[in-house]
RNA sequence: GGAGAGAUGACCGAGUGGUCGAAGGUGCGCGCCUGGAGAGCGCGUAUGGUCGCAAGGCCAUCGCGGGUUCGAAUCCCGCUCUCUCCGCCA
C-alpha cells in the first residue's frame, strides 16, 4: 500500500497516481475516513489515559498503605473513582466501535489504493502509449513461410495440446520427448545463468500460499477472479514473485545484507478469468505455466539501478539465446497495480509475425513492503525503514520455448536447438520430425 | 490424525494480578581507562500510532483474537505456529 500519511499531506498527488493508472479510487472518501479516524483515537486515547492514571493511583495508595502498615482494600481505595470510571467505560466503548469502523473502512479502501506511477512514467493507458527503448537483432529473415510454435511442435511431436485439453480443459499444454526436455533444460540453464553469472541465491518455495502474501504482494484482494484456491485453504500462486517477495515478511534486515537477489522456478497457475478466446492458441496463454523469476530487495536509493539491472539479467537470457527482442517502458495504465516504474521484454515470433512479452520487470518501491512488512535498519539504533522490492521474469519459460521453435525453425521443418541449452540436453543438436 | 510441552525485546532468559515496556545477561553504540589491544568501569540501546516547531507527552504492542478485572506478560476461552512422542504417508 501506499502511505496512507499522503492522504493528509497530498491527496493530490494521490488523486494524479490513481487516474494515471486509470483505476476508479474516490481519494476524498477516503482523505475523509482518514480524518474521523484520527479524531476517533485522539478522543479514545484521551480517555484510556484517565483510566490508567486513576488506575495506577489505585495501585500506589495500596502499596504505600502495605508499606506503613495500614489496612487499605482494593475497595476502599477504588471507591472514590467509581463513578467516572464507569463513565469513562461507556465512552471508551461507543468510541472503540467507532474507531474500529472507521480503521476498517480506511484500510480496507487502501488496498484498492494502487502504488504511485515514478515520475517520468509515460502517460497512458493502453498498449500503444508503452515506448521502446531498445531493439536486439532485427527479426531473422526466412526464405520460407515461418510456421506458428503450435503447428511446428505438434509436428515435431513435442507438444501435444489434444491431450492437454483431455486430461485438463482447454487453455491447457503439455510437452513430451525432446520437447518436455528442453523445457527442463531452459529452467535448469535460467538457473545456472542467473546464479552462476549474476549473483541470485536460489529458492525453491512451496507452489501455494497463504492469502496474507498474495495481499502483500498486491494480488488480492482486487485481483481474485485471477488466483486458482484450493478448496477453503491456499492459493495456489500465480508467480514465484508472490512466495519470493513474502521471503522476509514482518524481519528487518541489516543494511550490509542488501540487496539480496533471489531467483526461482515455479510453476504459474492463473485462471485467466475473462481472457476466453483471446490469443488463446498455442502456449501462449494457458492456465499453466513455467517460469524463472528474478527478486530483489534493496534500499530506496539503489532501487531504480537495481531494477536495469534486473532487466539486464532478463535480457541476457534472449541474447545467449539469440533471441530477437525490444525493451518496452510501460505507460501508467499498462503497469500493474503495485508498480511504479516497468519493463516488459518482447520476443519476436516469427511464425505469429509479432512481438510477444515474454518478461515484465517492475519495481514497487515500498508498496509491497509496507503491506508485508518487510523492513531494513541501516545501523544500530536507526529507525528502520522499508526496503524496496522489484521483480522481473528472467523468463517465462513456455513462451520461451515457443520463440525458440519459431526462431530456430528450419525449412524442413526441424529445429535447432540453442547452442546454449545443448549441454543441458545431453548434447543434442536438432529436433527433427517424425 | 492423537497425546503432551512451549511461544516474552537483535539474541538468551526472569517475571503467576498493581507505577512492568518489561529484571539480569549477551550483542551493539558512546565515553573513561591504555603506548596500543584486551579486560574493566560508566552511560545508552524495541516498534507502531498520535499530538507538538522542538524538548517531550499520550496510546497500543510480552504468538494472534476474545473475555474476567478498577488494573493482565501474569487468570479464563478460542486460534495459529514450534518442539517431543504415537499413527499414517511420497
Amino acid at each position: 500500500m501506499i502511505d496512507p500519511k499522503l492522504f493528509r499531506t497530498d491527496p493530490d498527488k494521490v488523486k494524479w497516481a490513481v487516474q494515471a493508472k486509470g483505476v476508479e479510487v474516490d481519494v476524498d472518501a477516503i482523505v475523509a475516513l482518514e480524518e474521523a479516524r484520527r479524531d476517533c483515537l485522539y478522543q479514545v486515547e484521551q480517555r484510556r489515559a484517565r483510566k490508567k492514571e486513576i488506575s495506577k493511583q489505585i495501585g500506589a495508595a495500596i502499596g504505600q498503605a502495605r508499606k506503613e502498615g495500614r489496612d487499605l482494600t482494593p475497595e476502599q481505595a477504588q471507591a472514590g473513582f467509581q463513578h467516572e470510571q464507569d463513565a469513562l467505560d461507556t465512552e471508551i466503548a461507543d468510541l472503540e466501535a467507532q474507531l474500529a469502523e472507521a480503521e476498517a473502512a480506511f484500510e480496507q479502501r487502501l488496498l484498492y489504493v494502487p502504488n504511485l506511477p515514478a515520475d517520468d512514467t509515460p502517460p497512458g493507458l493502453t498498449e500503444a502509449e508503452n515506448v521502446e527503448m531498445l531493439a536486439w537483432r532485427e527479426p531473422g529473415r526466412f526464405l520460407f513461410e515461418p510456421k506458428p510454435h503450435w503447428e511446428l511442435g505438434v509436428d515435431l511431436g513435442i507438444i501435444d495440446f489434444e491431450a492437454a485439453v483431455r486430461m485438463s480443459g482447454s487453455q491447457f499444454v503439455l510437452t513430451k520427448g525432446l520437447g518436455a526436455l528442453m523445457e527442463r533444460a531452459l529452467i535448469a540453464f535460467m538457473l545456472d545463468l542467473h546464479t552462476r553469472h549474476h549473483g541470485y541465491l536460489e529458492i525453491n518455495p512451496p507452489f501455494m500460499t497463504l492469502d496474507k502474501c498474495l495481499i502483500g504482494s498486491g494480488q488480492l484482494p482486487k485481483f481474485e477472479e485471477d488466483l486458482y484456491r484450493l478448496r477453503e485453504g491456499p492459493y495456489l500462486i500465480p508467480t514465484a514473485e508472490v512466495p519470493l517477495t513474502s521471503l522476509h515478511l514482518g524481519e528487518i534486515i541489516d543494511a550490509d545484507r542488501l540487496p539480496l537477489c533471489y531467483t526461482a522456478y515455479t510453476p504459474c497457475f492463473r485462471s485467466e478469468a475473462g481472457s476466453a478466446g483471446k490469443e488463446t492458441r498455442g502456449m501462449i496463454r494457458v492456465h499453466q505455466f513455467h517460469k524463472v523469476e528474478l527478486m530483489k530487495f534493496c534500499k530506496p536509493e539503489d532501487e531504480r539501478a537495481e531494477l536495469m539491472k534486473l532487466v539486464d539479467d532478463a535480457e541476457a537470457v534472449l541474447k545467449a539465446l539469440n533471441l530477437p527482442f525490444r525493451r518496452m517502458r510501460l505507460c501508467a495504465g499498462e503497469m500493474s497495480f503495485s508498480a511504479a516504474e516497468a519493463y516488459d521484454l518482447e520476443v519476436w515470433m516469427p511464425g505469429m509475425g509479432k512481438y510477444v512479452e515474454i518478461s515484465s520487470c517492475s519495481r514497487f518501491t515500498d508498496y509491497q513492503a509496507r503491506r508485508l512488512n518487510t523492513r531494513y535498519r541501516e545501523g544500530q539504533g536507526d529507525k528502520p525503514r522499508f526496503v524496496s522490492t522489484m521483480n522481473g521474469s528472467g523468463l517465462a519459460c513456455g513462451r520461451t520455448f515457443a520463440a525458440i521453435l519459431e526462431n530456430y525453425q528450419q525449412e524442413d521443418g526441424s529445429v535447432i536447438i540453442p547452442e546454449a541449452l545443448r549441454p543441458h540436453m545431453g548434447g543434442a543438436s536438432h529436433i527433427l520430425p517424425g
